[in-house]
DNA sequence: AGGGTTTGCCAC
DNA sequence: AAACGTGGCAAACCCT
């Protein structure tokens, strides 16, 4: 059963299932979603313009459904499958072009919106629908018209899992950012005391790294402002040590006593600066936990899809990101544990998967994928590594010429796969992922040098999407496989507990501590179910290194 | 003062 | 060792 749904502003809205022909008018949305979620039997499939419009105040109100079509995510999809990649895709949008009329351009989300704003009652129509339409008309008819292009596609079935697992996205990112990554920021004050000092007044340097700056100016016999690479490019080459940046590589074989200072200073002061006390004030909410305690949790603002290759993005906060010396920050709460799935080597996996190249699919059925190319290439782990990310990436320079032409002896499907994706990039076509995400059209190119370098370019563009792309969605199927194992799960989950974090080959789910085994299963089970999914007759593994911490212990 | 661009770092 | 894909972000820089 599928049942369309609108909002009203006002805490309320319009149902309608879909081939019936009456739609239902609602007092209290949130309310009636949750009656039929709990209904018996299947769980519906909720047809919505786009989740951050209405799944959040949902999940605010203390309701989660199952499944979901969003037609703002699968209209991009299919936006790019036919080559119109970056055309609006709101339902206002997807409704003018089915009407042939004007397209509007798709409104603009201000960061935070989707995390911990404030309850706004479903507030603001955000479909870019003319006034007065009918917006449960228009987001019917839309969907039946999405369903119609899905199906006219040659190979539909790919293009459907992924809008499916796209959709059941968008529920996760709700959900996580509603949920949060629990951060403990008293800890996480401690770790920045411990290395930056006592926490300013706002906008002066901290005192670790003024004292820095006072050093690095006494060495090079001028006051300078470490922040600043032009200052310090003239400071180093007034010392007698011109370098052509500051960047740390090249401050790095610098040999003066400034340089180690001011690698110190930047390390220090990008911590300050991008997950200080600032970002814990404005990203990390808090609210008291036993014994005085006070517990925390991290809410970053995903933006599913948002990548061009169909990785997350999100707005603000940096949430793709928590850096290594703030990981002592992430506890679980007392009584709960975090656990930590991460995808190890999933982009060489998938190429072996992708290409079917039998001897790098025998490599991809270890533990250790890097390891054992390394038997082939000559024995050495780190080479290999180095060759295979070239072959991905489209370097060709430095170390990784010669071993690209050993990889292309030992692996001739799997770079086969990616030099035709290049040379297909190099002459302004597109290029699909497994499931049909599709590269967007290159600008038109100049002749001469400059052409000749953006075509290169997007080679390496196209050479990297099919790989990319296709682990960002074996990592949507996994996420999606994942939170319905979990909801599946008997007793149920409380309340909070689930996946609490997301980052392209990695997962973090928060459960009570007794339920960690269970956490631990469902996991196994979902990459098992994503392998079969995706790759039925491959022997290439996905293994997933699974970790499992308490409030002592960090992730 | 405010907006757009550059630099350099972080993550996968 | 450093130019090889996707991003976010802060501060400096440069212009109006």
């Amino acid at each position: 059963m599928r049942i369309a749904v609108v909002a009203d502003g006002e805490g309320g809205g319009w149902l309608q299932e879909l081939g019936r022909a009456r739609p239902e008018r609602v007092g209290d949305l949130a309310a009636a979603v949750g009656a039929r979620e709990a209904a018996a039997g299947l769980p519906p499939r909720w047809v919505w313009a786009a989740w951050e419009d209405l799944y959040p105040d949902l999940v605010r109100a203390g309701v989660r459904v199952r499944r979901c079509h969003d037609a703002a995510l699968t209209e991009a999809l299919l936006l790019g499958h036919a080559g119109r990649h970056g055309e609006p895709r709101s339902l206002g949008a997807a409704w003018a072009r089915l009407h042939h009329l004007p397209v509007p351009e798709d409104p603009v989300r201000r960061a935070g919106e989707g995390a911990h704003a404030q309850p706004a009652l479903f507030e603001a129509d955000r479909s870019t629908l003319p006034p007065g339409t009918d917006r449960l008309a228009a987001l019917v008819g839309v969907h039946a018209d999405q369903n119609r292009r899905l199906a006219d596609l040659p190979d539909s079935g790919g293009l459907r899992l992924l809008a499916a697992v796209e959709s059941a996205g968008g529920l996760a990112a709700a959900e996580m950012s509603h949920d949060g990554l629990p951060l403990r920021p008293d800890v996480h004050d401690r770790l920045l005391t411990e290395l930056l000092g006592p926490r300013p007044v706002a906008g002066q340097r901290p005192r670790v790294l003024a004292d820095l700056a006072a050093r690095i100016g006494q060495s090079l016999g001028q006051e300078v402002n470490p922040d600043s690479p032009s200052q310090v490019l003239r400071a180093l080459a007034g010392a007698g040590h011109p370098v052509p940046s500051t960047r740390s590589w090249v401050l790095q074989e610098v040999d003066h006593p400034a340089a180690p200072l001011l690698l110190r200073y930047k390390e220090l002061a990008r911590l300050h600066s991008a997950n200080g006390w600032a970002w814990s004030e404005q990203w990390v909410s808090r609210r008291p936990g036993p014994d005085g305690t006070r517990l925390g949790r991290f809410h970053p603002d995903y933006v599913v899809a948002g990548v061009v290759s169909g990785r997350w993005a999100t707005r603000g906060g940096g949430g793709l990101q928590v850096p290594k010396a703030l990981l002592g920050a992430v506890r679980a709460d007392p009584g709960w544990v975090l656990v930590r799935a991460d995808a190890g080597q999933l982009e060489p996996r998938v190429l072996a998967a992708v290409s079917g190249d039998r001897a790098l699919a025998e490599a991809a059925a270890e533990d250790d994928l890097y390891a054992r190319l390394a038997v082939h290439v000559g024995g050495d782990r780190d080479r290999a590594k180095i060759g295979m990310l070239a072959a991905m990436y489209g370097q060709t320079t430095g170390d990784a010429a010669p071993l690209l032409a050993t990889m292309r002896r030992l692996f001739p499907r799997a770079l086969e796969h990616v030099d035709s994706a290049a040379r297909t990039g190099e002459n302004g076509g597109t290029v699909r992922s497994w499931l049909g995400r599709t590269s967007p059209r290159p600008h038109d190119l100049p002749e001469g040098p400059e052409g000749e370098r953006a075509r290169r370019a997007q080679g390496r563009f196209t050479r990297n999407f099919v790989v990319q792309a296709t682990a960002a969605e074996w990592a949507s199927v996994l996420l999606a496989a994942l939170r319905t194992r979990l909801a599946d799960l008997d007793p149920a989950l409380p309340e909070g507990a689930g996946v609490v974090f997301f980052v392209h080959d990695e997962v973090v789910l928060h459960v009570p501590a007794e339920r960690a085994d269970a956490a631990v299963q469902a996991v196994a089970e979902a990459e098992r179910e994503t392998r079969e999914l995706l790759f039925p007759s491959s022997p290439v593994r996905f293994p997933l290194v699974t970790s499992v911490s308490d409030e002592r212990t960090h992730i």
